[in-house]
DNA sequence: TAGATTGTTAATCGATTAACAATC
DNA sequence: TAGATTGTTAATCGATTAACAATC
């Protein structure tokens, strides 16, 4: 029925979400695509385009209910369905990201987290006491985790992930440099800080060119 | 005299980076275009479009010199340029980040780390003693940095950007959940890892909707 | 009813891919 | 020289924007 949504839209779909949380919390009923693009510096027409790849969530002459809008968005995301995952790698990425992280209204559960080195066996992470490796196949053929989210040193990262997903895991959070290729029926985020940094020093290094041509 | 560079273009220049990279340090010495779209997964023509945005770097018949191409977007990006940072936030992120990345290699080099609060004051994160936020202006007076990683709770990024801003600071990362817009003159790069999360929630979701479909 | 704003179609713009002459 | 592969132009494809009839 639906045509694929395209990955522009779908990359755009969180960012309405944190614009539609922001303004329930601040108490606006309604909305109408003009005033939300103006908050978000993009063109009400996409707005509109956007949306109606999913359906008509607005009304003519009325706009678009805050409330109600944010609730469909987190249900075409999914952030409702509590997917389970586990965390490997609890180095200072992994314990950071098992604390700070709002699985709960992210689509999440977290379940276990893992890690292969005897100093960090059995420490505490945020309510989790940090599990061994060796012991992960047993793990997940009883609980059945979706996702495993990677925060292992680049070394390790192509074994570690081989190794899940011949456990079954099919879907994957990757933070190492090293990128995890999307493969045939596996799903893959790559997340990397570094590629932020270098994409901030190209826009400082072009913008220090550009006041350079300007004094000239 | 250079037209301006596409926004997608640039998003792909660190891929490039870290994929010349690997072929470095597996001692590869050549490489045409059409092995590097393979190993990456996009058309050799990308490959040659975005490349000849910033020069001809490669040579008939030949291909590109793996080293020589690495340097050339190492230049790009600005990476050889160690403009000065510092991180604002010493918390579970800010630690995190400081003490994982690589900041020498990605254009950076961090001078000081800011917290405002006592029992994270005077604490080490790295080589480096947390500072009070308190003394931030003067720190920034004498030293000029050129960017600002704000790792602070999203409550307090706001009120956090401005300061430095009127300090004059024009280059931002924001890790925190609420965005930063870019205004003029300032250059931000927003790290929403909430959205890589929610974008995984979708693809698993739209996936187990394929699935049900092609069970009917 | 009149005004506002959507949903949707059509027009435009930009990015990607294909093709090929230039040349190492 | 012959083969390979670039740099670059032209063709295609997709995404964004504009416009407007439908309708609340």
């Amino acid at each position: 029925m639906d045509k694929k949504v395209s990955g522009s839209v779908i990359n755009r779909l969180p960012r309405y979400y944190r614009h539609l949380t922001d303004l329930c919390s601040s108490g606006t009923e309604r909305i109408s695509s003009k005033e939300l693009s103006e908050r978000m510096g993009v063109t009400a027409s996409q707005i509109r385009q956007d949306l109606n790849c999913f359906g008509g969530f607005g009304q003519q002459g009325y706009g678009y209910n805050v409330e109600m809008l944010r609730t469909e968005i987190a249900n075409i995301l999914g952030l409702n369905r509590g997917y389970t995952a586990v965390l490997v790698g609890a180095g200072h990425m992994g314990r950071t990201f098992a604390t700070n992280t709002k699985f709960e209204s992210r689509g999440f559960k977290l379940i276990g987290i893992f890690d292969s080195s005897p100093e960090v066996i059995g420490t505490e992470v945020s309510d989790f006491t940090v599990m061994d490796y060796a012991d992960i196949k047993e793990f997940i053929d009883e609980n059945h985790p979706k996702m495993a989210i990677l925060t292992v040193p680049k070394e390790a990262m192509k074994a570690v992930a081989e190794d899940l997903i011949s456990m079954g895991i099919k879907a994957f959070m990757n933070f190492s440099y090293t990128e995890l290729a999307e493969t045939e029926g596996i799903i893959v985020e790559n997340v990397h800080l570094s590629d932020s940094l270098m994409r901030l020093s190209y826009k400082i290094s072009e913008c220090e060119n550009k006041e350079k041509l300007d004094k000239e």
